[in-house]
DNA sequence: GAAATTTAGTTACTTTTGGTAAGTAAAAGT
DNA sequence: ACTTTTACTTACCAAAAGTAACTAAATTTC
């Protein structure tokens, strides 16, 4: 291995591999980042808020960022029911790394769509 | 809208939405970091180094990375082929932000793990 | 008092995306 | 003459994601 030392080859004892195979789906970091700014969301205003997303996969995706600690969630024993979703610690300490990303998105996204269109790649 | 009047909804409109659609697959980011870490790679080396992405999408992967403009493909007219990809300016400028993720990984592996095992979601 | 509305999902089915395995081309090595 | 090498492509199959319809129980509307 030329550099240092990186192993990507293996998932398990690879942390960026492992965090790419779970937030790089189609997603989850756009509800981080979503969370992130709103600080509390029921599912419907999520789901709004995203526009495209099914309610299906955006029931998947919570549940797997539940799951990993990163987003809870609050049940109100009501009918109709209502859910509030939040960023944990854990969760907010990721959201300045996206916001990164999205910062970058918003300063080179004319050049990337330029590029793209004169290429003909879809 | 809340904050900070950021519309997530219309992905035309919408950079962040724009950038994950793209970088939001399986591969890309991967394929930009490890490029980063090595600046020159050819094809079976890039492979060979995720180790698990097929060469169909290896080569769709890079085929789009080429198109945005992230990376280029220079071709050696030999007999076997070679060709080498490495990251533009553009795709070294998206670089520290993927790479500030993956710090973010490191450093909370270990407790994403154990919540993910603790709550028994896949 | 029956019907429609509301919310946070789930389920069955279809489409899209990704993976597998085999094929290609042309030169160099054995 | 046959195998090896490289960077792919193609046809076929599996997995992930999208669509639409359904649910439950209380509240509102007719």
């Amino acid at each position: 291995m030329k550099k240092n030392e990186i192993n990507f080859a293996e998932a398990e004892s690879c942390p960026v591999r492992n965090i790419l195979d779970r937030f790089g789906d189609k997603w989850s970091t756009l509800v981080i980042l979503i969370l992130g700014n709103y600080d509390k969301l029921r599912f419907n205003e999520l789901q709004k808020m995203i526009g495209t997303v099914s309610q299906k996969m955006l029931a998947v995706t919570l549940k797997k960022l539940e799951a990993d600690g990163l987003v809870t969630r609050k049940v109100y024993p009501q009918v109709p029911p209502k859910v509030e979703y939040s960023l944990t610690e854990l969760g907010l300490s990721l959201l300045p790394k996206i916001e990164s990303l999205v910062q970058w998105a918003n300063e080179n996204m004319v050049e990337i769509t330029e590029n793209r269109s004169l290429s003909g790649v879809k």
